[in-house]
RNA sequence: GCGCCUGUAGCUCAGUUGGAUAGAGCAUCUGCCUUCUAAGCAGGUUGUCGGGAGUUCGAAUCUCUCCAGGCGCACCA
């Protein structure tokens, strides 16, 4: 644990302690202590940490907040928290000023610790996965993926920051009805470049990634499949377009940086009759029933809006079958936490998987669905309504052939899957310089050129002493600077705790301005050798810091610009 | 019609889960390169937090209601 999550913990319990200790005194009275804060305030004359303990605690003690601060301050023990000052302000907070010096130690900290600076032991290795993108493979990848993509690996490598086992996974759907559409789309394809006359049926693809698709098939096999027998030949072009589809979104996620450790085939779930068992096993306990020829859950025994098909009356299984089938997979190969990366056109699906998972006995909470709303694209001012089936998207290649790969990804990762991101592909191009990722990365090729130069200097850097690192604690921007870096580690607790990486994005880019403030205002290859050393231990902690935080967005940290 | 998400500065978005005087980038205006990278820094300007009501010491945050936008409500995935 780092030094400023002891120094923030010991505080939290002291005072807890104070309170308990006033009220064996008879000076308080409460039941249970209520929930209270201990945090930075946003104005720094209100001190380094407030709490608003006295305040939360007036409905029970019946006394005013200002004088149950007194109380608890007179039996707070502050020994060892470095707590220099106190003030009961305002309503009834009460502020602490810390002795300054507890910041002299985390540039120690962080060259200690180095690559793992930031490590929490939040998950105690528990086994998560988290499954994003798992974009069919019947089309090039959108942007809509390019979001998920960004998300779910920030997510992913943030969860092991913070201490847990984390498994990437992509799910191909490469099974069921639109396998089938895909086909005769496919076949069209073929037979339009072979010179006859054949619309793409109904529900078809539409894209003209096909085409290509089907020229490099044809320049391999000719049109020799043209006499075949149609089952035979949709079943070949098939086989061959997934396998080139998939490849093509491996290779293009790869340079997005994503790697995933599992690509799990809905198909194999079929093939093993997993799918049928599991639809066994729910019938046995009695969840599901036929209507209309079809099998039916009773997901509305789960808070599901209504009852959902299962297997159709022609037999074949739906897609929330092979679904459900996949997640009792995913729990049964011992994940404790199942973490979903969806686009919210898919949110009505939530409440029935969840169900789902409690009728095979599973705890649905383990089943932790994020949802991201979609990305608009504009064009010329106007919406652009993407869709796979119709062929009209922006592809992540395109994307990142446009801005470039660190933009691409800072851009989807600073948002809140909340928010609906408008995406202007020409704004993006035109703005493409002042994307805030290069400010991050600007600031860290700065940080590079000056250990750069003090090498050159022949400058040794050494691990600097107390007493100089003391020395940055004169000037307010150093000061603020190491307060920053000592938050690092908490940062990554609440962000993992709350699945947001974008937390971390906008810590990066307050770290990023407070070091460019520094920067401006200190000299860090100054005479003095003691002074020296001590900015050159900062420069090479925010050094550190920044790589930390890039490595778990996935983006580049350029050593020059 | 029902359900979910969203509405914060001219634009794009944050807001530590109910805290003190609501923030950042872009845009705009003014300064700063003979000293470690000016893709930078310092400062100015910018707000009915969609409207209304409520909950309490205290609301952008919680509740209700209305308005606007997005998404969903298939034997598609």
């Amino acid at each position: 644990m780092s030094l400023y999550e002891r120094i923030v913990e010991m505080i939290e319990r002291n005072l807890a302690h104070a309170a308990e200790r006033a009220k064996a005194a008879g000076e308080l009275s409460f039941e249970g202590l209520p929930s209270y804060v201990l945090e930075e305030p946003r104005e720094r004359q209100h001190g380094d940490l407030a709490t608003n303990l006295a305040m939360v605690l007036t409905k029970q003690a019946k006394r005013p907040p200002r004088e149950i601060a007194d109380i608890l301050l007179k039996n707070l023990d502050t020994k060892e928290t470095w707590i220099e000052d106190w003030s009961i302000a305002g309503p009834g907070f009460i502020n602490f000023r810390l002795n300054p010096d507890w910041l002299a130690n985390v540039v120690t900290e962080i060259l200690r610790e180095g690559e793992d600076y930031g490590r929490v032991q939040l998950g105690q290795g528990e086994k998560v996965q988290v499954e994003f993108v798992s974009a069919n493979p019947t089309g090039l990848l959108h942007m809509g993926n390019a979001r998920g993509a960004a998300l779910g690996d920030s997510l992913a490598s943030l969860l092991e920051m913070a201490g847990y086992e984390v498994s990437r996974e992509f799910y191909i759907n490469d099974a069921g009805n639109q396998i089938h559409n895909f086909a005769l789309s496919l076949e069209a394809r073929y037979l339009q470049l072979l010179g006859q006359d054949a619309p793409i049926p109904e529900g078809g693809y539409h894209g003209e990634d096909l085409i290509d698709t089907i020229k490099g098939l044809i320049a391999q096999v000719g049109d020799k499949y043209l006499t075949q027998e149609p089952i035979l030949r949709q079943e070949f072009l098939v086989r061959y377009a997934l396998d080139e589809k998939l490849r093509h979104i491996r290779e293009t996620l790869k340079e997005f940086g994503v790697e995933y450790d599992v690509w799990f085939n809905e198909q194999s779930l079929h093939d093993s009759g997993f799918v049928r068992a599991t639809m066994e096993e729910m019938e046995k306990k009695g969840y599901i029933y036929e209507k209309e020829g079809a099998l039916w859950l009773k997901s509305t025994l789960f808070g599901d809006e209504k009852d959902e098909v299962v297997v159709r009356s022609n037999g074949t299984p739906t897609y929330f079958a092979a679904d459900i089938a996949y997640h009792r997979n995913k729990f049964e190969r011992g994940f404790n936490r199942v973490i979903n990366i969806w686009g919210a056109d898919h949110h009505g699906h939530v409440a029935r998987m969840k169900g789902a998972i409690e009728a095979l006995g599973f705890n649905p909470d383990a089943l932790q669905i994020i949802l991201m709303q979609l990305v608009r694209l504009i064009q010329n001012g106007e919406v652009v309504r993407m869709s796979k089936r119709s062929g009209q998207y922006i592809t992540l290649r395109e994307l990142m052939d446009e801005v470039g790969r660190d933009a691409a990804r800072f851009f989807f990762i600073l948002r809140d899957p909340d928010s609906t991101v408008e995406f202007d592909l020409d704004l993006a191009r035109s703005q493409s310089a002042d994307n805030p990722v290069y400010y991050v990365q600007y600031a860290y090729a700065r940080l590079c050129s000056i250990l750069r130069q003090a090498q050159e200097t022949q400058t040794n850097l050494r691990l600097p002493t107390g007493a100089e690192l003391k020395l940055l604690l004169n000037s307010q921007e150093e000061r603020d600077l190491l307060k920053k870096l000592a938050d690092f580690p908490r940062e990554i607790a609440l962000a993992a705790r709350l699945l947001e990486p974008h937390r971390l994005a906008r810590y990066v880019l307050d770290l990023a301005s407070l070091f460019h403030t520094f920067y401006n205002s200190q000299r860090v290859l100054v005479e003095d050798e003691g002074l020296r050393q001590a900015r050159l231990g900062l420069v090479r902690g925010t050094k550190q810091v920044l790589n930390n935080v890039l490595r778990i967005l996935g983006v580049t940290a350029p050593e020059r610009m």
